[in-house]
DNA sequence: GCCGTTTTCGGCCCGACTGTTTTCAGTCG
């Protein structure tokens, strides 16, 4: 079983305990251990297989988790966790995915109104039954009746590329404004997660209001979700939804933590401030009321005795731990990328010679490059057979002698066909530097 | 349900916004 299915069984498990109205911190027991399992690089089944004993080692996975663990492998599910899908529909769980609704609502919707399915729930909206119960009313019923509409779309997550070119060109244009000091990316983007759920923006400044205006009035924004008197939610036209938070100045620091997360590394940080008799929140770190710091997220970090730790990381996995023992990791930048060895040219379906190839590589401080253009069996890509391939090869001598400072190596990116045999003959291939063997057909 | 170099019991992060309320619960970041 994956390590992914046995962390959706416990997050499954959580939420219809949380209808129930199960402890809270239960609750989150159950979703760190979650958390945990999703992120291993081991295999659970592997480890309850060898040796169960290690998965009380795990942080979070005590005695009761870690047999649970074991039955689900062993059974694939859990006797308690089926007996709570028998009580509760699939749908009343699905009803925590309209935003504002939560389990306290649910489980009043499910057990005082006998309400069983989504059918059910929008029924009741409908003909006004829901604005009728205490601590409901005619804004929760609009709120019910649109959620339902735009179900399909919760938890909706997209790519960080297309997160981050909308959080850019916001950040771009507030910070234009005079109102405006410091500003920055924050959430899963500045965490350069590979998907993000929604935009979070800090912004530090003394007249929150106009900068809220100027989002508000921002052309990539679509409606204002909701706005205090320090922060706001806004939906942009893309559907993607951003939160702006706007702090003082003197805050910044704590604002980008708190902001940047997650919410798992913040836990942690806030313990430790209380360890040492602190108090961690987004304005600042407090010894009874008096700031000690917050300027920076270096300044905090270094109140609680621990070295700047770089926001990719900050997932509360072991992060702490390299950091007291000194051994944080050197993390990739762009300009550790050394060399492409994946590249087309003109002679088949790219767009630049290989002279241009490589002055643009050598721009970009690579040290070498592999042309690999295709082999004949991609016809559509006018792909080379072994007489062009050579001919390439003799071309790239050629450009090699014009240009320093970078190696260009000879190769192919070459078919493997239907049959398994190669595009090419080996003797052809032998002669490249570097081959790479590709599936285009067939599959 | 987990956890502990003060603790094996009694804590568990802390604050903003909304709707429905007349002082706050629920939900969310
Ligand atoms: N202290 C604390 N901070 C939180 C909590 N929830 C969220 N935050 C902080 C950390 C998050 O990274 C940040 C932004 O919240 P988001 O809900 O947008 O989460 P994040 O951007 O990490 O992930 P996302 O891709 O948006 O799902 O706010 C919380 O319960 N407590
Ligand atoms: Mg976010
Ligand atoms: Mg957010």
């Amino acid at each position: 079983m994956q390590n992914s299915e046995i962390a959706r069984q416990f997050e499954e498990l959580a939420d219809l305990l949380e209808i129930q109205g199960a402890n809270p911190f239960r609750l989150r027991a159950y979703r760190n251990a979650a958390r945990t399992i999703w992120g291993l690089p081991d295999s659970v089944q592997d480890i309850v297989e060898s040796n169960p004993g290690e998965l009380q080692e795990l942080p979070g996975i005590g005695k009761d988790l870690a047999e649970k663990i074991v039955i689900i492998v062993e059974t694939s599910t859990l006797p308690q966790l089926e007996e709570l899908k028998e009580q509760i529909p699939a749908d009343v769980v699905r009803m925590l995915d309209i935003p504002g609704i939560g389990p306290k609502k649910v489980a009043f919707l499910f057990s005082e109104l006998s309400i069983q399915s989504l059918d059910d729930l929008k029924a009741a909206a409908e003909n006004g039954v829901i604005a009728e119960q205490k601590g409901f009313g005619k804004k929760t019923e609009q709120i019910i009746l649109e959620g339902l509409e735009h179900l399909s779309q919760a938890g909706n997550r997209v790519r960080l590329a297309e997160a981050k070119a909308q959080s850019d060109a916001i950040i771009h244009d507030l910070s234009q404004l005079d109102s405006v000091q410091q500003i920055s990316e924050a959430g899963s983007c500045r965490r350069r997660k590979e998907t993000v759920g929604d935009l979070d923006v800090l912004v530090t400044s003394s007249q929150p209001a106009e900068v809220m205006d100027a989002l508000e009035a921002h052309e990539l924004v679509n409606k204002v979700l909701a706005r205090g008197d320090t922060k706001q939610r806004v939906r942009l036209n893309s559907g993607l939804e951003l939160d702006l938070r706007v702090v003082p100045e003197e805050s910044y620091g704590a604002a980008l933590l708190y902001f940047t997360g997650s919410k798992e590394h913040n836990i942690v940080l806030r313990r430790r401030s209380q360890d040492r008799g602190l108090k961690l929140n987004e304005y600042g770190l407090f010894r009874e009321d008096e700031l000690v710091s917050g300027k920076t997220e270096e300044d905090v970090y270094k109140t609680l005795e621990l070295p700047w730790i770089p926001p990719e990381i900050r997932e509360n996995r072991l992060e702490f731990e390299a950091a007291e023992n000194d051994s944080l990791p050197d993390l990739i930048e762009l300009k550790d990328i050394r060399g492409d060895l994946h590249m087309h040219t003109t002679a088949t379906d790219g767009t630049a010679s290989i002279l241009e190839m490589a002055e643009g590589a050598k721009a970009k401080g690579y040290q070498y490059i592999a042309i690999t253009d295709h082999s004949k069996r991609v016809t559509m890509a006018n792909g080379l057979d072994a007489k062009r391939l050579r001919e390439l090869w003799k071309e790239i001598d050629k450009v090699q002698d014009k240009i320093s400072g970078i190696q260009i190596l000879k190769g192919i990116e070459c078919d493997i066909l239907e049959d398994g045999s190669m595009d090419l003959p080996d003797d052809v291939l032998s002669e490249a530097d570097w081959v790479i063997a590709v599936l285009h057909y067939g599959l």
